[in-house]
DNA sequence: GAATAACTGTTAACGATGTTCACTAGATTG
DNA sequence: CAATCTAGTGAACATCGTTAACAGTTATTC
């Protein structure tokens, strides 16, 4: 499968019928997979999609060279699907707000993550879609660093919180992140400035991928993850790295508040 | 399967012919059921232990009642495995310096998961293992609870760090965990021990877990991980809540000295 | 010690999975 | 129109979990 699925691309050159036709059979296979997935008893499988499409399992191959392709296909559009609910979240405050917007942001992906198990584990917890060395990031990863890398520079901008000098870095985290600097995946990599920007993010990202990975797997006693506590204590940990100074008491009551509205996870 | 597995209970009544030979049989499918685990090609199935074993695959349901159930079983191996390695981790240090224990047991943990990261998967990022409401503990995370209880105590006896008092934790929270109390799987559970000291385990906990997810999915840049650079930041977090005071110099020292003898993950 | 029960294995079979191959009806293109 | 390419079908294979009927061996009981 080496030619190229559009996504997010305009329309440049009009489509031809076939072509429209074979984008819809895509977009189609994805869909009824995603239904399929969140159908209870987890089985999401090629003869199911075929047969729920009304087709039958080898003319899937036309589209996907196996199972594994079918899979990655289907974590490219969650990919998508989880980076907008951040965005919608993200949208509830205004641009010159970042540090509400992080923190709606951070709550729209735990938000999803708790009522789409499923994908979450498929997307954040399998070994298969976990990134290999040599392979070049994925599109979802890539926009996944921009959003957050956005977010960053205007936080930067506004609270010019510590960010450690290179000196202060391990060796060898600090050689091994310059030399990602010029893929892409990097966020906050923006010009001039030091790499300790994104050494601050990442710590963010670990603390809240961790919290909402052992949230979706149930790792801790079901009271205290409905309760969110364990969740507002992280963000808690994530705003201390980014020196809010007087916005700190608004914004630790808009951390509570922002979770009140958080649906039940299912 | 309702008839008990002994593990570790004590040779009471000699076991008959026909039970010994029936536990070497059990011990048998863990065993190639875990070889054929890490085995790469990720492929374990009743039948290919089956074979391993010589036998046919309807044979292993003397055994086993389902497939899910081989996975418990392993599940269960697996459990005392970390644990195992987190004790031998521990006990590099004396009983009298639960800080380096409790560094070291953490190493302990993350060593186990980068070498054996299929069996990481299988354990912590289960939906199928996952703990659901309703289920009591199972054996495993009652001697990971208390395992960790043990040292917190001593770790408490000697620094006497800040546990927030009943009602400085979420109220939601609080009657979880007071709930869970006397269940046993909630570690740092002390006769006249405020539940505060749970809560500060439960948060080291998250940290810990998540930190390691991240590193096993490796979902971040994985020269970072190889420094081992975001495991020991984390550890200096964990390290914060517990009022190291003047053992803190020495014990930063020894974070960093402790994770030089980590094997490169596979 | 013989009869009976319990246990541990076998073979055969069912349904479902991913995947390949040979083939065909229909659309696209020269 | 003829050549070609495309998107589908049906048959088949290997593998999987699982069940049912059966046979040999071991333990228990009269």
């Amino acid at each position: 499968m080496t030619e190229a699925v559009p996504v997010a691309e305009a329309v440049e050159v009009p489509l031809t019928r076939r072509q429209r036709q074979r984008q819809a059979t895509y977009d189609e296979i994805v869909e009824v997979s995603r239904r399929l997935m969140g159908n209870e008893h987890g089985g999401l499988s090629l003869r199911a999609v075929a047969a729920e499409m009304g087709m039958t399992a080898p003319a899937l191959y036309r589209y996907v060279d196996s199972y594994q392709e079918l899979v990655l296909l289907i974590g490219r559009s969650i990919y998508a699907d989880v980076l907008t609910s951040m965005i919608q979240w993200r949208d509830r405050y205004p641009d010159d707000d970042p540090g509400a917007q992080i923190i709606a942001a951070a709550y729209g992906f735990r938000q999803w993550a708790l009522t789409h198990r499923a994908e979450f584990a498929l997307l954040f917890a399998n070994p298969a879609v976990s990134k290999e060395d040599g392979t070049e990031p994925d599109e979802g990863v890539r926009a996944f660093a921009h959003f957050y890398g956005e977010i960053y520079q205007r936080l930067w901008d506004r609270y010019a919180f510590h960010i450690p000098a290179d000196d202060e870095l391990d060796a060898d985290a600090l050689s091994s992140l310059t030399a990602q600097r010029s893929a892409g995946v990097l966020p906050c990599d923006f010009p001039g400035m030091p790499i300790g920007l994104s050494w601050v993010f990442i710590r963010a990202w670990t603390r809240l991928y961790g919290t909402v990975t052992l949230e979706v797997f149930k790792h801790v006693d079901s009271g205290v993850i409905a309760s969110g506590a364990l969740f507002r204590a992280m963000l808690e940990d994530n705003g201390r790295d980014l020196n809010f100074g007087d916005d700190w008491p608004r914004l630790r009551e808009l951390l509570t508040e922002v979770g009140r509205a958080v649906v039940e996870p299912s």
